[in-house]
DNA sequence: CGACCCATTGAGAGCATTCAACGCGTGTGG
DNA sequence: CCACACGCGTTGAATGCTCTCAATGGGTCG
């Protein structure tokens, strides 16, 4: 399947960016009503995707971002060796594709983690859009530049941490992100599967089911399923921002 | 020690950037004369670095992207519980700073791994230059997306492998950013201690030395201080390439 | 020359993986 | 409508990798 194969199903009435409920963590974010306007001429209407749909294969060719309004998605990336990894996860108002634009393919597959929508936003109108307007050229650029920052930190983080801590860590990132979103931080669904979020994590299915039970005996969290409920905040956090393993000394 | 407290000592005939050794890796790769032109004359002169010395310290105020002439540097943050990481190294005709755009602050401190020198872009002149040439502002965002798919991959295979694995994957990829380079791919110097190399990899600097006494003994690999000469090229990369933790089986 | 940092080596402990078995829910086909 | 297969999640036991801690030697810089 690629991903000029197959129609999908679009929103005919195309909700506008300026009644989107995400608006303000989205593309749009900060700018004047002139740019989100222009922004909105050239955003498709939205693509509506079913749980576990495939709408860009790993190797297919990028000519679009897309903005989730709606649900939630995966990127995964098959390795030369046959490895499934997970590699990115996308809430409402986040943005897909900005690591295709350099090669002009998709580095991995993008799938629906539940029923989600996504707007398209043709690349080439808005690289032209980015030669008009400063601000939209410096909202990108800022997008492109945060998650950079965000990921290089919170992986090499990742990279020091045990079992406990970094499942911790992705719970709490996800709990601030809802929070940003307008959803409770401390009740949420996410349609990760166990596998997914241990591949995410770079751990074992069987230890984050470990870790999860560990958290539910100390009163930490509740998770069933998809649900999590973050019982004690406080010392969840606590937790996510320990120092590396054990308690070594700092130098 | 804040960014604008020092002045620091200037390449005074201000090498143009047509004549630079690392014009094909760095921002002006691609770029038709005219923009090279441009950017040459936007680029401030060479900044000379001392071993050890810390040009940007983390949070201090960005207002410049830099390029790597000569040298190499590293980036280190220091989180809340005081940890020391390195989360970035760069090597000649890399581009330092594109983390900080965002948040128009350094995330981390900026520190020359030995004797270097940096070409100072100021980023306000940059971003005018993006406004008038498409071709700038498609490179800029080109290595914004590229490092983002870079690292966000690279770090998230680094999560699934063990130590002997990982360090190979670090290895290898000095490599290949060195044979980029027109230097030997086989036998370069990485003026980064066993600690620094341990704080980027997630590992202790007990584990890569022993690591890298393994790969003396399988013959894979000589190394002494600062020196790395890859003895079998082949059978590292397969290392290196080899998938997860142990021999599992690809689902 | 001495202090200090870095690298190396050894021993022991701890944590995450691997492998195996089981229960459960879902979706499919009879 | 039910039986069944299948995938997912859970639990247990054992292996093994990497960390921690401690001690030593070598290099560098004052």
């Amino acid at each position: 399947m690629t991903s000029g194969g197959k129609s999908y199903t679009r929103d005919p009435d195309g909700l506008s960016c300026l009644s989107c409920q995400v608006k303000c963590l989205c593309l749009t974010a900060g700018l004047p009503l002139k740019e989100m306007a222009e922004l909105n001429d050239i955003v498709r209407p939205a693509v509506t995707l079913d749980k576990h749909e495939t709408f860009a294969t790993q190797g297919a060719a990028f000519d679009s971002l897309y903005a989730v309004r709606t649900g939630s998605l995966k990127q995964v990336v098959v390795t030369g060796s046959d490895e499934h990894l997970v590699t990115a996860l996308w809430l409402p108002g986040e943005l897909i594709g900005l690591d295709a634009i350099s090669q002009k393919v998709h580095p991995g597959s993008l799938v629906a983690l539940e029923n989600t929508t996504v707007c398209e936003i043709p690349y080439y109108k808005l690289d032209e859009l980015c030669g008009r307007s400063a601000e939209v050229r410096r909202r990108i650029q800022c997008c492109l530049s945060q998650e950079m920052h965000d990921e290089r930190l919170s992986l090499h983080l990742l990279l020091h941490r045990t079992a406990e801590v970094r499942l911790a860590c992705f719970l709490m990132d996800i709990s601030e992100r809802f929070r940003l979103r307008g959803y409770s931080p401390h009740h949420f669904r996410l349609a990760m599967s166990r596998r997914d979020i241990a591949s995410y994590l770079g751990l074992t299915p069987e230890t984050v089911g470990r870790m999860l039970v560990k958290y539910q005996q100390e009163n930490l969290l509740f998770s069933r399923r998809c649900e999590f409920r973050i019982l004690d905040p406080e010392r969840m956090k606590r937790l996510a921002d320990a120092s590396g393993r054990r308690q070594r000394l700092c130098s």
